[in-house]
DNA sequence: CGTTATTGTTTACGCGTGTAATCGTTAGTT
DNA sequence: AACTAACGATTACACGCGTAAACAATAACG
């Protein structure tokens, strides 16, 4: 199953920090979204039709949490997007960043230190 | 305007080669996607009415060519998943799939090259 | 010149999504 | 115990998308 935009905006919210109140999850996200808290309430819903996020209850109220790690969401989307777009491989995207000159110094120094790290390190 | 999934695998044919008829579009699409002619004319209609390719007679039938780069369109996507989750930077979605052990060893190689090209050369 | 084939245009339809209001239920409050 | 407030569940609705069939116009062929 797939998570949208929307949803995936309060997914960042959990797993910032969780379990949390849908509450919580209003008051995180209605403000810098122009959300109405319905709008997240049924986002939550949908979340749990598609089991990326589990609700137990704490008295009345039903604290959330992510079943779906970040990292995994990340991978997925980022793998579809390497491989529609450039065969897969992350170099070619970097070069495509380079060549619209969008790396900016600290940027290259990053990759620069990271590849130095992935060579020794493993 | 949004180039959608399925339109992104006709704009693939055009910008691979242009300007191409309808007919060899279905062709080269087609077979590999499953479709029938009838979705591609969908999808070159939508395609005209978001202006993202156009249209010039040639006899009967017409000719499409694309109106948007491949580069333009590779890098609107592109940045919009790293903002969204990398924080707008190519390093930590390098990070991300060295940490998932995603990079081949060509891959590292090819980073490698790749930064040592823009550092000197710019 | 009428029939057929070709190619583009219009219409269709179910599904997911963004956005939200309303309904129902349960727990406090008086 | 009845009333109200809080919270989740249900329903709503327009829009874009994937997928395609039906229709229309025009050109080719007999």
């Amino acid at each position: 199953m797939q998570i949208s935009d929307a949803e995936s905006i309060v997914m960042d919210t959990l797993w910032e920090r969780s379990p949390l109140a849908a509450e919580d999850i209003v008051a995180a996200t209605a403000e810098a979204q122009g959300w109405q808290e319905a709008t997240v309430k049924t986002l939550l819903n949908r979340l749990l039709t598609k089991k990326a996020i589990a609700a137990e209850r704490d008295g009345r109220r039903y604290l959330y949490r992510p079943l779906v790690q970040r990292s995994d969401y990340v991978h997925a989307a980022s793998t579809s997007l390497l491989d529609r777009l450039f065969d897969g491989r992350v170099a070619p995207l970097v070069a495509h960043f380079s060549e619209q000159r969008k790396l900016t110094k600290k940027d290259i120094a990053d990759l620069k230190r990271l590849i130095g790290e992935i060579e020794d390190g493993g």
